[in-house]
DNA sequence: AAGCGGGACAACCGCGCAGCA
DNA sequence: TTGCTGCGCGGTTGTCCCGCT
């Protein structure tokens, strides 16, 4: 690694590198503490240092920083690390935030010195596994069916008493996939329950959950489900009113024959999802036996878990629909789709929104300029976590997502908020 | 006791981004 | 719009320490 040009604020100066002597230390902290930082470039000078700004930060925030956690970490620490690393990937000031004291540079070495070789060393993955879960961590969940990191992990967990493993036995292998067993088949289902995974409250900045959605089903739609040119001819019939609905919940494919039915009208029954239990895995409406001609039947085949035990009122909220309209047109949710097996396909779904490539997708697009809300996409197919999307939105929270296989990750303003997983959903709020 | 190797930690480097002129 | 500057981040390297042979 060449070092001709080193820094630009070090080309003027002669300074010095290497390790920190007690009294350059002695001078950083005197300065900083009598004057602030300030502006970094200015620092070694007024300190009276032959370092260079950057130097001088470095050693600050690393070091000198008055708040910071000396010692080893504890193993709550070491299981935070792991989990933020398997949402967060490499970045360790993100991971940092989360450990009170640490920095991203404590961190990185702790991960490259001490976890990442025990991994390696519980692990019987091939060579190239390892390099797939260390160079895109966001595809653990899938390299985590094999039997090494998965019980590196099972151990990880086992040593936090709080936490509820993902990776439960009873998982099957759906060639590249990993599929739930029925939650009535296996009868606990897996939950994980991110509040009491962490010693920090991973959601800090959402807003509470109502405990119930309510989805009122109507008789326009019943026989049928609505592909993305029926809801573009609605709107231009004028049997689609924006005013009378909330919310869009539908599911594209490339070609747009993949949507979530849902119905329009007037309301006649409703049906309850609660927010605290668990969802089925996905399920097209073709792969019904047999298949599904209304969403009633559809939700009743798709959701019975949704269907609530308590015959308690439900609160306030009321989704009308699946499908409403929103009072935020124009806003957007992004999908980033990490995963490299399907990166193409999904930027071409965010393509379609932002481009209107596809005709679907155009007329999806149609929609959102007419008013509605579409909350959808390739990680929506769980309505559930679509509500609880939507609700946050509502709730004026931005966030971003990101989907591997199996998860939907939600970030608010850098804090991990919440796993919505597509077949074990969050516990979200007590 | 000396040499060696590995672990832990500190520091540096290049790159990207944001702000600004 | 472009170029400059400062800053933050992640990857990498350097240094020290300690245990083993």
């Amino acid at each position: 690694m060449g070092h001709g040009g080193g820094h630009t604020c070090c080309n003027k100066q002669k300074v010095k590198r290497g390790l920190w002597s007690p009294e350059e230390d002695e001078k950083l902290v005197n300065y900083i503490t009598s004057h602030g930082h300030g502006c970094w470039s200015s620092v070694p000078k007024l300190a009276g240092l032959q370092r260079c700004g950057k130097s001088c930060r470095l050693r600050w925030i690393n070091y000198l920083r008055p708040d910071l956690k000396r010692g080893s970490f504890s193993s709550q620490e070491a299981t935070l690390i792991v989990d933020l690393h398997r949402i967060l990937g490499n970045r360790w000031a993100q991971i940092a935030k989360h450990l009170p004291g640490r920095t991203d540079n404590e961190v990185k070495n702790f991960w490259n010195s001490s976890i990442k070789k025990k991994l390696l060393a519980h692990s019987h993955l091939s060579t190239h596994s390892l390099a797939t879960i260390f160079t895109n961590p966001k595809t653990t969940n899938i390299h985590a069916s094999l039997s090494g990191e998965n019980q590196y992990y099972e151990s990880l967990f086992d040593a936090n008493p709080h936490v509820v493993s993902p990776y439960q036995p009873h998982m099957n292998h759906d060639h590249d996939h990993l599929v739930h067993a029925s939650p009535a088949a296996i009868g606990q289902p897996p939950v994980v329950n991110l509040d009491k995974c962490f010693d920090i409250d991973p959601t800090p900045n959402l807003p509470p959950l109502p405990q119930s959605f309510i989805v009122n089903s109507s008789s326009v739609f019943d026989h049928q489900f609505p592909t993305m040119e029926f809801l573009m001819n609605s709107y231009e019939h004028n049997t689609l009113k924006s005013e009378n609905y909330d919310l869009i919940l539908a599911q594209t494919s490339d070609h747009g024959d993949s949507v979530i039915p849902f119905k329009l009208g007037e309301q006649t029954n409703n049906i309850e999802l609660t927010t605290s239990i668990t969802t089925q895995p996905i399920v097209n409406s073709q792969d019904l036996d047999p298949p599904a001609t209304s969403q009633t039947e559809y939700l009743e085949a798709f959701v019975p878990n949704f269907l609530s035990s308590s015959s308690s009122p439900p609160p306030s909220l009321v989704l009308p629909q699946f499908m409403a309209h929103s009072s935020s047109a124009g806003e957007t949710i992004e999908l980033e789709e990490q995963d490299s097996d399907v990166e193409g396909q999904q930027r071409r779904l965010l393509q379609g929104v932002v481009e209107s490539v596809d005709p679907s997708l155009e007329q999806y697009r149609g929609l959102r300029a007419a008013g509605f809300s579409l909350v959808g996409m390739e990680a929506m197919e769980n309505p559930m976590a679509a509500m609880v999307l939507w609700w946050w939105f509502q709730m004026g929270v931005d966030y971003q997502l990101s989907r591997s296989n199996r998860d939907v990750v939600v970030k608010s303003d850098n804090h991990l908020s919440c796993f919505v997983r597509r077949s074990c959903c969050v516990s979200l709020r007590g």
